[in-house]
DNA sequence: CCTTGGATACTTGTATCCTAGCATCCAATA
DNA sequence: TATTGGATGCTAGGATACAAGTATCCAAGG
């Protein structure tokens, strides 16, 4: 029982609102991206029953909807497995990130709109201090900078889409931050691109935008050589 | 229980590696695009589980897949939906297709890849030979001629995000095609969109695939205001 | 030594039952 | 008449039992 680390003291509370199911999914979906579920580490509904003392039930729903974002795939009558990661798939999934955000940071560019512009280099200054190899807390910054973007641009429906697209990146992403891409280097990219937004060029702001998030894929195979057992060869 | 119409007579047959669960959302998915269930419509998990002589258990996932997709609105302890359709939501659903596709038809115009003109060809000629007022044939055809672009510029994953995106919209284009959007000129659209690719001209491709996607924002309000028990406003 | 067949212990899929919350109706009451 | 409170019947959420398929191990037989 102890191939957990991080969750392992986590534990559900009655959250008003939120079907076990739902909660369950959202833990393990951490879980999986944080690689505390391992690419290719084999887990089960009871297993996941006994650990969060619910029934197999809650558990069903959760792993349907991991399985939907291809996290996990259940093999009926095998068993089910955390999957491993496809650096095609990365790819495609970093390619629509890619057009939506592009399309995101031209919409807010062309709006001149302050208060984003402040909450922007405000989160920015948060990501300052986080601490050096806290990539969990750097990764959740970096996806909050990123939403509100796309909120500020009225886009919470591609931000909805582009959240599923990005499960599979941030597994890359995580492990990345060990072996790749420095935070440093990332937060001066980010302030670049605000920079941008607030002088109003909507072009150079997209270069920024998608240099920015093309690191990825020169971060993918060191990540990937690193890591040769989260990866599957396609 | 005669609130259905087209899917009424249709049954399970234990299809091979499929579960139920998964075979009953995708006949819903249909029914639902189709109209067959009407938005606003109140479904329950009883009811279909009677109606196809399965258990309770399998109508729930496909609910909650369902769910995910917005298609229905699950209140616990109320009851089951089918969602309206909100014309903000469709918009964004819209804009976000555009700028896939367009992204797709300037990677498959670069190709050169006669196999591909052949079969869009071929599925345009299908659409000709489609009766008119054969909404369900013309729309299937339509999403085949949408996913060879896609599949021939090898992005099955964007396309498989893409399919939820629509889902959304082919409700609305359902509705329209007996109001608003005439067969013949979306197969006209279709045609130069080919002559676009064969011609290996990029930006006028773009430039048809842009126009062509666009009908949906005129023929809305159309369809809105024809239907608008089926809408919600926001 | 290699093959084969079956017992066994898993897995997920499905069915059924119980629980809890919400809506409606209707009678009792001010 | 208007309001209130409870009985009732609905809903979905969750727990549990059963069914069916798969992988593994191991012993019997060539």
């Amino acid at each position: 029982m102890e191939t957990f680390n991080t969750f392992s003291n986590t534990s559900f509370r009655p959250r008003e609102s939120l079907s076990m199911g739902a909660q369950l999914h959202r833990l393990l979906r951490t879980a999986i991206i944080e690689c505390d579920l391992v690419p290719g580490q084999a887990i089960s509904e009871i297993e996941m029953s006994k650990r969060f003392s619910i029934s197999r039930q809650p558990v069903r729903e959760a792993f349907i909807k991991l399985g939907e974002e291809r996290l996990i795939e259940v093999l009926p009558q095998r068993g089910t497995y955390v999957r491993k990661i496809s650096v095609r798939e990365v790819l495609d999934a970093r390619h629509l990130r890619e057009i939506i955000e592009i399309s995101i940071v031209r919409e807010v560019t062309l709006k001149h709109d302050d208060v984003l512009i402040g909450n922007l280099r405000q989160l920015i200054t948060r990501q300052q201090n986080v601490n050096l190899g806290d990539s969990r807390a750097f990764l959740a910054l970096d996806e909050e900078f990123h939403r509100s973007l796309a909120l500020h641009a009225g886009r919470e429906y591609a931000w909805r889409i582009a959240e599923g697209i990005k499960a599979q990146m941030n597994r890359v992403r995580f492990l990345s931050f060990d072996a790749a891409t420095p935070m440093p280097q990332l937060i001066a990219e980010h302030t670049e691109i605000v920079n941008c937004i607030e002088s109003g060029d909507p072009d150079l702001a997209e270069q920024k935008m998608e240099s920015h998030l093309r690191k990825l894929i020169t971060s993918l195979p060191i990540v990937a050589e690193r890591y040769p057992e989260y990866f599957v060869d396609d």
